[in-house]
DNA sequence: GCCTAGGTCCCGTTG
DNA sequence: CAACGGGGCCTAGGC
């Protein structure tokens, strides 16, 4: 059950600042309907011109300023950053600070149509599945699904330049580098190139290079048979009732 | 100002039926704060136990949970999906479909504390500086920036491989391939690499690479040189004031 | 603390 | 429409 809980409709610029003052010393939520223009500051940046807007606060520092549309706030100051109102004559301004690395977001309220504060407690956490992680485990599970013959010897393999998902050695003993992604890009090869080139230099015998993917695109395809590598579809839910779903190699075609 | 403003607190869940389904018919911004269960099925697959928490529902069909920490909704639906509330006894069920991708967001209200909706008005948009593009202006207005001598033939050249920000020629007629960052990964140095290969395939003299960014961690120092490539820091504070800042390669040292 | 890579990334642009 | 790369990405995990 929400414990506190306070709303104004229409507040008086003095009524809002003592809500959110009140609101940021407790760590409740605090939302924020209004007219509003926002300044940024820090990495980058910006200006957004008023209008009106739900303006989002967290126990956390988060601060989310949102337009009608679109998933991603306009506007933001992520946790860690500290949040601090004031009155201007008859302007509101709620400025928010964030130190490494240094981001200021100021909010100037013309004009607050609603303000809240709620204290929630929420002690759930998501629990997701058929992440790249799980895809991992499920190779490490049935190695099968690389290749018949395929053994791991390691997994995310520390390099130079980046952590190998999976290194091991097919049937013949020479060295397989295994990239996983959940959607196969030009990244993916490149990142899988990397590994492969510096394996090169190291181990003595062959080292080929598999992508492992549920999904491919058009050009990785072809950027991989550029480098020589081979792909492995991976259909999520083919894999609990067994091995199937695995492709031959490019060079089979 | 709000045209159109409602606001209900601790509604019934019949209270809460009425404010959604007026708000979705009428375009407007959704709120609701209460205890809820969410069940996500799509490109992945998620549950999250009853907790209490933030839904945000836009007239764009974008749908966000929020818990009472964190920069990111832990669960949501972007813009386009279609929402649609029903009561089941005294459970509120909130579900958002999108098609292209399928996904599902359910959530389902045990309480609801706070319902409100709100019809924005905002024609802004974001003025937003220091992004990648003005460095490739930047560039291109001070091509002694990559280097002195170097002259822009094409920006933004495409090939099949990708589109190369910056393609020019040094003093002595070489073909040189710019790629522009904030912050150079190793991925960017890839990117060029791909750049590179392929047109030193194409093109008769050397072919030379370089990255440059406003900033540049170890590794990638590592990886430019191992690939033969160069680089250069960008001050954007400095661009201004003149044509300081710039490194040498990487091979003066 | 820096650095690297994943993400239900979202988002705009281009083919 | 797919697909590719940017982002003030954020966030988790290693070192």
């Amino acid at each position: 059950m929400v414990v506190e809980l306070r709303v104004v409709l229409h507040p008086s610029p003095r009524e809002t600042l003592h809500l959110v003052e009140e609101a940021l010393r407790n760590g409740e939520t605090i939302l924020l309907v209004g007219l509003c223009g926002v300044e940024y500051e820090g990495r980058s940046s910006a200006t957004l011109p008023p209008g009106e807007r739900v303006v989002f606060l967290k126990s956390d520092g988060t601060l989310l300023v949102h337009q009608r549309v679109g998933n991603n706030p306009i506007c933001w100051n992520p946790p860690g950053s500290r949040a601090k109102i004031r009155q201007e004559d008859e302007l509101l301004l709620l400025e928010s600070e964030r130190l490494k690395p240094r981001e200021n977001v100021k909010i100037t309220f013309l004009q607050v149509v609603f303000a809240g504060s709620f204290e929630l407690v929420d002690h759930a956490e998501l629990e997701l599945r058929g992440t790249e992680r799980e895809l991992v485990e499920t190779l490490i599970q049935h190695p099968n699904l690389v290749e018949p013959g395929f053994r791991v010897v390691k997994r995310e393999k520390p390099t130079r330049y980046g952590v190998i998902d999976l290194y091991g050695m097919d049937g013949e003993g020479n060295t397989v580098v295994v990239e996983v992604k959940r959607l196969a890009s030009f990244q993916a090869v490149q990142q899988l190139r990397r590994y492969v080139d510096l394996l090169k230099q190291r181990e003595p015998g062959e080292v080929r290079g598999v992508l492992v993917a549920t999904r491919f695109t058009r050009g990785v395809k072809a950027l991989l048979e550029d480098c020589g590598f081979e792909y492995r579809v991976l259909n999520p839910r083919k894999i609990n009732k067994g091995e199937k779903g695995v492709q031959s190699r490019l060079t089979d075609y």
